[in-house]
DNA sequence: ACCATGCTTCCACTGAACGGAAGGATGGGC
DNA sequence: GCCCATCCTTCCGTTCAGTGGAAGCATGGT
């Protein structure tokens, strides 16, 4: 059942983060979809602004379809409220600052915050990870509706280094850790070289609707020492959210 | 000529900043769609992510949207090179700092870092203003194809404030000086409540891609004391752009 | 000169999209 | 409780927009 607009969106779809600059004939490949559909397609969006054509031909993500995905609830409310207080923490600590939601069953990046002199990492604004291998993940884990954390301790869990924790036993009870503590420290578990600490978000109703977390190269810095601000800019953000009018689904 | 394609993109277009969120028969007016097409369509769209719905039946951009385009060049690449820089901007100054490019005859807001005690500005990322009054449109207009230019000021220029310049002349004398200084002060050109100190941020091959400001509180302080700052972050920008692998279009 | 690769245009067929209309669901006024 | 208003959902026969194979064009490599 192809309907025309799961057409358009698979021709969107077929942009990812590693290859953002396509041909036509990879676009069409990708998308799955003969050469002649994905031309006409391929010119409607551009007409509209949704994709762009770079000199060299390739079809690039467009401006226009950017600022529309910029309404976002989870992206724009979230990020105006929290931009002061993710400021903050940057000038206290100086590491990338990271704010994050949950979206399925991973960890979606919303907004990152970094200087020169911050560990260089693999998140990217608009990236996802699985969660049982980042901090702000354990955070929305931890506090997510049990049948979702159930599905995803029962499915297999990718190893990312050697100090991934993959066992649902360990990981259950790091989470309940978290929960208790209101913070989760994930140390290595995604790259070696770095460690993050992250503390949960709440939106108006107490639930929690997003993570921050600062992330510190591991070269023997405490982590602990960066708790207590992190805690306090998530309770900022958090009591900042509950005050302004933005909803949150 | 209504093709499938422009019908779903205009699903989209009919969410704006100020309604972020809308019932099934708004969007079917905004869109100027029958009830049951509407229906359908956006049936589509939000099985597949590009829009959702809260638990009050209203419907809002989602999650997926706002990923793909997260992925257009001229916002992903440009925030990864220039963010370390803002930020040791933002850090000098504490006042708010934006990025934004041309598109079209108008300046869009990529990013923003604002602090708690910034000025409240009203624009927003994603958000867009005429060239002619703004900081950053004066540098982006001043630089632009002279076709464009030309263009802009022929047609009728909105007045914001009692300060804002809508005279083609005097707009020619102001650009030709951004030209040569390297840099543009709008003073209380689209909020008397602020001014803005903007410069040119240039690709690879010397063309200015983009524009930064700083918006400061038009309370006396002396905007030239902000020139060199910004200046400087800008040709940092430049200068980390010509570097990196990333190319705009 | 030839072929490979990738893009663009054309056009006859067809089935997916269309939208009017009827049927639910909710809620509020009286 | 009843009615009416508003908004959402489903249905289905018609039709016309979307489809995609094929042929033509542009480039550039050998």
């Amino acid at each position: 059942m192809p309907t025309v607009t799961a057409r358009v969106l698979d021709v969107l779809a077929a942009f990812s983060a590693d290859r953002p600059r396509l041909t036509l004939s990879e676009l069409a490949v990708r998308a799955g979809l003969p050469l002649s559909t994905a031309h006409r397609l391929v010119g409607e969006l551009t007409a509209w602004g949704a994709l762009e054509r770079s000199d060299d031909g390739r079809y690039h993500v467009g401006l226009r379809l950017w600022e529309v995905g910029a309404l976002a609830p989870r992206s724009l409310g979230l990020r105006e409220t929290a931009m002061p207080f993710l400021e903050d923490l940057y000038e206290v600590t100086r590491q990338n600052v990271q704010l994050a939601v949950l979206d399925g069953t991973e960890v979606v990046y919303v907004e990152r915050l970094s200087g020169r002199s911050s560990v260089h990492v693999f998140t990217r604004v608009g990236g996802r990870l699985p969660l049982h291998a980042t901090g702000v993940g354990l955070v929305l884990l931890a506090h997510a509706d049990p049948e979702l954390r159930e599905r995803v301790l029962a499915a297999p869990l990718r190893r990312y280094t050697e100090k991934t924790v993959c066992d649902p036993a360990e990981l259950r009870r790091m989470l309940a850790d978290v929960r208790t503590t209101g913070v989760a420290i994930s140390d290595g578990q995604i790259e070696l070289i770095s460690l993050s600490v992250a503390a949960p978000v709440r939106g108006p109703n107490g639930d929690v609707v997003a993570a921050l977390s600062v992330v510190v190269p591991a070269d023997g810095t405490n982590p602990h020492s960066f708790v207590p601000a992190v805690r306090a800019t998530a309770r900022g953000i958090s009591r900042a959210l509950t005050l302004s009018e933005h909803h949150f689904p």
